[in-house]
DNA sequence: TTGCTCCTCACGTCACGTGAGGTGGC
DNA sequence: TTGCTCCTCACGTCACGTGAGGTGGC
C-alpha cells in the first residue's frame, strides 16, 4: 500500500507543505513516482515523518535532527536543553501575564515600564514618556523607589495646572504654582530626590544626566521648566 | 541633544537592526540628518521606541502596533486576546516539559507517542515504529488500552526470537515461537485484541485496517507475519 | 595612517504558507 | 466536460541578523 502526498501528511498529522520541505531540506527520502509523476511514499516514508514530528513537537529543531538511519545515539543531553529552554520560556511567557494582569486590572496604558501599572493614573502622558526614560538610565532599586514616591503623592489640582501651563504663563502664575507644588513636596519628603547618591546609573553619571536633562527639556515647555527649578530651590530652602 | 543610531539603539535596549526595522515597516519616523549624513534622533524618537519595545515584550506584534501619535484608544480587548495566547503557550511548552521529563526520567527513546516512555523498554524498534503508527489511525482510549497491555506483558525470551526471526525461519520453529507466544498472551488474557468493537478510528475502519493491515506487512518478515497468524488462531482456540 | 563608526543595499533565518500555472484521474 | 487532486516553481511570512562594500571622524 502507498500513499500519495496529501494522504501521508493527513496519517502523520501534518500538511502536505510540511513534507516537500522535509524532502527539501533532506530530512526525508524521495519515494519512487507513479507513472503519472505522482508520488507513492510507503511505511517507511511514513514511520520517518511521524519520528521528525514527534522530535519537532518535542522542540527539536529540524536542523538538529539526525539524518534517517543515523546511528542511535542516546539524546538525553540535546533533550536536557531543550528543557532548559522550555523552561525559561514558560517563565518569561509567565512574567509578561503577570504585567498583562495588572495592567488589564488597573485598566492603565501600557508606555509605562513594569510594575508601574498600579501608579499610572498619578502620570500624565509626559510624565510616562519621562518614567520611560529613566527605567533606561537607572537601576532597579531607584525605579522602585519612584514609584514608591509616586504612590505616596497622588495628583493635585496643581499637577493638573503644571501640565496645561502654556509656554507663556506669566511671573507671578510660575511663582505661585512653584510655591504650591514645593509645599506638596515638602508634605511628602524627599519628593525630588529619589534619585540620591546611591542610585546606580546604568550608564556613566554624565551621560544619565545629559539624556535626562535633554529628554526634560524636550518633553516640558519653558514655563514648566522654569517652574521646576522654582520648585526644586523651594524645596532645597525649606528642607 | 541628539543620539547616533547606535546611542538610541542602546538606550531604548535594543539593537541598531531592530531601529533600522521599524524604519522600513514604518514604525518609527525617519530623523534629521547631520551633514555627514548620520541619523540624529531626538527624545521624541526615543519615547517611540521604547513604547514600541515595551509592547513588543508584552507580545504585541508590530503589525498591531499603531502609528505614532494614533488616538489612544484602550487596548484592552487586544491585550486579552494576547493574555488568552500566552496562557495557551504556556500550557503547550508544560505538556512538552511533561513529556522530556518522562522520556528522560526513564532514559527511553523519543520514538513514541505521548505517555509510551514508561513501557519503552518493552518494545523492539519494529514495535516502536508500528505503535507510532497506531497512534495515528486510533483513538487516545485505545492507545491507552496498548499501553496498559504493554505494561502487563513484559518482554520474554520468545520476544527476543520474534524480533530476531529470520524470514527463512523453517516450520517447526515457526509453531514452536507461535506455541510459546500465545501461552504468554492467554497468561495476560486479551492479548491481541486490545482494538475491541470500542475502539475508534480515526479515520474509516477500512482505511484504519489497511494502514495497520500494510505496516506490518512491511515492517516483519515473511516469517513473522506467519508467526503472528499462528500465534493468532492459537490464542483465539483456547479463549 | 589606523581603528572605529556610520551608511545603504542585498540576502539569510526558521518552518513552513500561499498562490500561480499546468496536468492527471474519474 | 467538471471538479478534484497532483505536480513544480516562486515568493511571502515574522522580526530582525549577517555580511558586503563604501565613507566619515578623530
Amino acid at each position: 500500500m502507498t500513499w500519495s502526498t496529501s494522504q501521508l501528511a493527513e496519517l502523520a498529522g501534518t500538511t502536505v507543505k510540511a513534507i516537500r520541505h522535509y524532502h527539501e531540506i533532506g530530512l526525508l527520502d524521495h519515494p519512487e513516482r507513479a507513472s503519472n509523476g505522482y508520488k507513492r511514499y510507503t511505511t517507511r516514508h511514513l514511520v520517518r515523518v511521524l519520528r521528525i514530528r514527534r522530535l519537532v513537537d518535542l522542540g527539536v529543531p529540524l536542523a538538529r535532527i539526525p539524518a534517517e538511519g543515523a546511528a542511535e545515539q542516546n539524546p538525553g543531553e540535546a533533550l536536557r536543553i531543550i528543557d532548559a529552554e522550555l523552561a525559561a520560556s514558560i517563565e518569561r511567557l509567565q512574567k509578561v501575564r503577570a504585567e498583562l494582569a495588572l495592567i488589564l486590572q488597573h485598566d492603565a496604558p501600557v508606555d509605562l515600564p513594569p510594575g508601574f501599572s498600579a501608579v499610572a493614573g498619578e502620570l500624565s502622558d509626559t510624565d510616562r514618556a519621562l518614567v520611560l526614560i529613566y527605567s533606561q538610565v537607572v537601576d532597579h532599586d531607584a525605579m522602585d523607589s519612584l514609584r514608591d514616591l509616586i504612590a505616596r503623592q497622588p495628583r493635585s489640582p496643581g499637577d493638573d495646572v503644571f501640565d496645561a501651563l502654556p509656554e507663556d504663563a506669566d511671573e507671578a502664575t510660575r511663582q505661585a504654582l512653584a510655591e504650591q507644588l514645593a509645599e506638596e513636596v515638602l508634605a511628602i519628603g524627599g519628593g525630588l530626590d529619589w534619585m540620591d547618591a546611591d542610585t546606580q546609573s546604568l550608564h556613566s553619571a554624565a551621560r544619565t544626566q545629559a539624556v535626562i536633562g535633554s529628554s526634560m527639556a524636550d518633553l516640558y515647555n519653558r514655563a514648566q521648566l522654569d517652574v521646576l527649578v522654582r520648585v526644586h530651590a523651594l524645596a532645597h530652602r525649606q528642607s
